[in-house]
DNA sequence: CGATATATTATTGTTAGCAATTCAATGACC
DNA sequence: GGTCATTGAATTGCTAACAATAATATATCG
């Protein structure tokens, strides 16, 4: 009898870690609104852990943005305004310039293959009937690009950027009629690196996060003065 | 009477707050070794808390990479390698290039003013006798773009970036007779905000901190084959 | 001496409970 | 009727103690 089956999964990830994995998806999904509060008591009975557990865990969180700690009212879910998004995108617009250049330098040719056919499929979704279809696709293509950088620090902090922003990215799916010039940005970063050309992949790249920002920013109400944060539902 | 004075302290700062601050400043300061573990029972009697405060405050460290938690030995002081480093230094060039860009286009005539000076402070250590007091007055320097660059992301980011290869910098202080080199990298960032060139301070600090890389790489072992991890102190 | 079995130690996760604080609502008072 | 203090419910902050599991050291036997 083969011994390849009886492989049990050894620690198949700690109970705090799947808890971690599961609370940073449901606030990625948008199953908890921006500024909604959430009680220890309520996530505990719907998760089915500890208090302890579930605390250790929220520390996790508040570490990565996703979560604010208020002081005796408990973790609410973290709300980006106008200017933290200026800030995040314009950070991820350097970060993913440096992504594009590694990637030029150390992909490998499996890797730079993977990224021309993604960019294919991206293309093959021009017709606004398969929108629907992009943000799948776009995730595949800057998980590719952040896997051929082969910068794991790069990697984590676009990541965890991209969780930040997550609120704003569901919402921005409505905005059409920029994917061509979506499609033309992408296309340079592509000949930058089949060029061989480092410099120009990053000043591509910086580029094309540069143009997306404007469209994401346009999503902020005419800022007015009076700041009501939003978190009105789900109470 | 006057009401200045009557602001009283309200909430000074939660006691898990402290604790990872203490944490985090006992790892910063070397004084628990790379590679060494951090059992509970020991952390929560030298620092008088309880073991859930310790393992919430642990997972704030966890997330910024100052500790690692392994699987049923608990946690242990994270420890960097030549490659880790050398990532992390990649990523520090260009967010200390963001940093200066903006520094060059955001900082109030005040901030400049204050950066002019720490710089000329810099120019007064230049003798090899008062090298010690260069690294307090450095950090002043980053911290005051960092102020001025008016950016709170990227900030946080070379924070941490800099908390992780502490070990590294402190280590690195031996290294003498690159100093000159330094002052003048420094002053082709300050000419070049002098000269409100955002983008020439950005070249110009991405290529100091390009430099700066390779002393702090010189000082890790020819890489042999056999990656012995280094923990044997305080065993 | 070497391999296995055992005992000890340490971490993981849970539960219960008390103190401290916030927030909302009730009621008193002008 | 409106403002202010007080009460009370809800929630967090923190501690202590327990069971379960895995890793390590120790002892035992061939």
């Amino acid at each position: 009898m083969s011994l390849d089956d009886l492989k049990i999964e050894r620690a198949p990830l700690s109970l705090r870690g799947k808890l971690v994995e599961q609370l940073r998806l449901a606030i990625l999904e948008g199953r908890f609104a921006p500024g909604e509060r959430l009680p220890e008591s309520r996530l505990c009975e719907a998760f089915g852990v500890s208090r302890g557990l579930l605390r250790e865990a929220m520390q996790q969180l508040a570490a990565e943005d996703l979560v604010v700690n208020i002081p005796h009212r408990g973790p609410v879910v973290a709300s980006i305004d106008q200017r933290q998004a200026e800030e995040i995108y314009r950070v991820r617009g350097v970060l993913e310039g440096l992504a594009a250049e590694d990637f030029a330098r150390n992909a490998s040719p499996a890797q730079r293959q993977r990224l021309y056919d993604i960019t294919a499929e991206l293309h093959d979704l021009a017709d606004e009937s398969r929108a629907g279809e992009r943000v799948e696709v776009k995730n595949r293509f800057y998980e590719t690009l952040i896997e051929g950088a082969d910068n794991r620090v790069v990697g984590q902090f676009l990541v965890q950027l991209n969780n930040r922003v997550s609120q704003l990215r569901r919402l921005s799916l409505s905005v059409a009629g920029r994917y061509p010039e979506t499609l033309r940005e992408i296309d340079r970063i592509i000949d930058a690196i089949k060029a061989g050309d480092a410099t120009a992949a990053r000043e591509a790249a910086e580029d094309h996060v540069r143009r997306a920002t404007d469209v994401i920013l346009a999503q902020f109400p005419a800022s007015s003065s009076g700041e009501m944060p939003d978190q009105q539902k789900e109470e």
